[in-house]
Order: structure tokens, then sequence, then C-alpha cells
DNA sequence: GTCTTGCAGTTACTGATGGGAAGCAGGTAT
DNA sequence: ATACCTGCTTCCCATCAGTAACTGCAAGAC
């Protein structure tokens, strides 16, 4: 990865970028934001992941201490899975880009419009 | 793409996490706040990037409405790219995470170093 | 002339990876 | 004994990010 790699190299940032940029970290974040939640819990709440999106994104998330992985000690052993104080602090840097998006979607999807027809 | 259709379906603010997702996107839209440029001079500034993928970022940044292309009437016709107010307030509400990036990239990455040897 | 250089890209290919389907190991309920 | 819960893992394929190489044009350079 040549190019990644200079963008890595050029800039650190990028290593947070990827974790927002991918789309169910940031659902996994606010879903838990809310509240702890076991795997297929998560599973059945947000709409469309696979178990292997959900095991990966997690891992992902616990990998950078957003999230903690807690196996419980019961009949069938339960993981639940929480939200860390820097997982909490990132949702809440999120909030200013998610405010953003949500200001400026309409325009944006306006300009899309426009554009593809004067291509199309 | 069923499950990005879902995710997309459940949260149009994916559309401009993708944008941000993007390494080349962010970079580009940095290189233009500072002042307006030309094909290949961002394509020498921004390093490592090749002219394919500067073609497809710039074709993404425009058709969200966050660049303006515009060809100059010169000999070998130019073409200059600059940044627009919604591209500005865009890299402004990017400032908030980079901020947050910047502030725990080193507790990440101390995070990820020990998740990899307690795993490797 | 013709050769190189710069302009702004496009085309062709390829290696990585995102993601769904299905399976696994172990338990409980019926 | 079978069927379903728990939390994943493995397999495989399509997509796509990205590189290398090419296009067409004009202005010098030699």
């Amino acid at each position: 990865m040549p190019a990644r790699h200079a963008a890595r190299h050029a800039c650190p940032i990028r290593d947070v970028l990827d974790r927002v940029g991918d789309a169910w970290s940031v659902l996994v974040l606010a879903e838990l934001e809310k509240e702890p939640c076991r795997f297929n819990a998560l599973g059945r709440v947000i709409e469309g992941i696979s178990p292997r999106m959900l095991a990966v994104t997690l891992r992902h998330l616990d990998r950078d201490g957003l999230v903690t992985r807690k196996v419980l000690d019961t009949k069938p052993p339960q993981v639940e899975y929480a939200i860390t104080a820097r997982g909490r602090s990132l949702h809440g840097a999120l909030g200013g880009l998610v405010d953003w998006a949500a200001r400026h979607q309409d325009d944006i999807n306006a300009s899309r419009r426009r554009f593809d027809t004067m291509v199309g």
C-alpha cells in the first residue's frame, strides 16, 4: 500500500478517519452510547449488519480502546460490550460532523443530482 | 450492496462519512483551503497521489459541491480547482475530529499495542 | 523538423478487502 | 434427539482502491 502508506505517513489522523469512515463503527458506537449491549442483541438492533462485520467492527473498536468486551459468567456465557470514556468522547467529537452532515445533506444531494444530469 | 444499502437507508450521514473516510478527499480539501490550485500542481504537493486518484477525488468533491472546477482559457488550457463555502465549512467541521484524533492518537496507539501483544 | 516537457486527464489491469452465506462449538429447553 | 439460543469463525466472491502506462495537445528546445 504505497500511497496509503504515504498518506498515513503524512497524517496520523488517518487512523481515526479510517475508523470513522467505516460505516458500522459509528453505528455500533452510537448504539453502545445509549447502553451496554450483547453481541447478538447488537446484531438485532443494527439493521443489516452480518455477524462477521459485527465481530470485525467490535474487535477494531476494542483494539482502539473505544469499547470494552466483558464475558459474563452466565449459563450460556454472554459477552457484553460497553462504550469507554474514550469512545464516548469520540462520539462527542463526531457530533459536529454529524450536525454538519444533517444541515448540508439536502444541498449536497441537490448538487449531486445537478452534477449527474450534467454528465449523464 | 445490501448491507451498505441498509446502512445508507438508516443513516444519510453515511454519505458524508464516506467522503471523509476517503484519505485523499481530506488532503485535497486541506490543500485547497489554503489556495486554489491546478490539477498537476495538486498532484505535486499531495505526496503519493496518482493522477487517477486525484481525478476521481476531485470529481467526487466537485459532485458534492465542495470544490469548483474552472477551465482557464490559457494556451494549454489549465484547470483550476478551488474550495467552495460548503467545502470550507466541512473543513471546519472536521476540525473537531482532527483535534480529537491528535489528542488521543498516542493513547490509541498504546491501546493497539497492548491489544496486539495480548492476541499475538 | 522532431524531441522533450508540461498540461489534464483516461484506460487497463491487479491486488487487497469489504461483506454475505454458511458453519462451528457449546449449552438449554422441549 | 432435535431444535434453538449463545458468540463468533471460515470460506469465498465481487467490488474497488490504486498503480502503471497511455492519450492528445501545445510550447519551447535543439
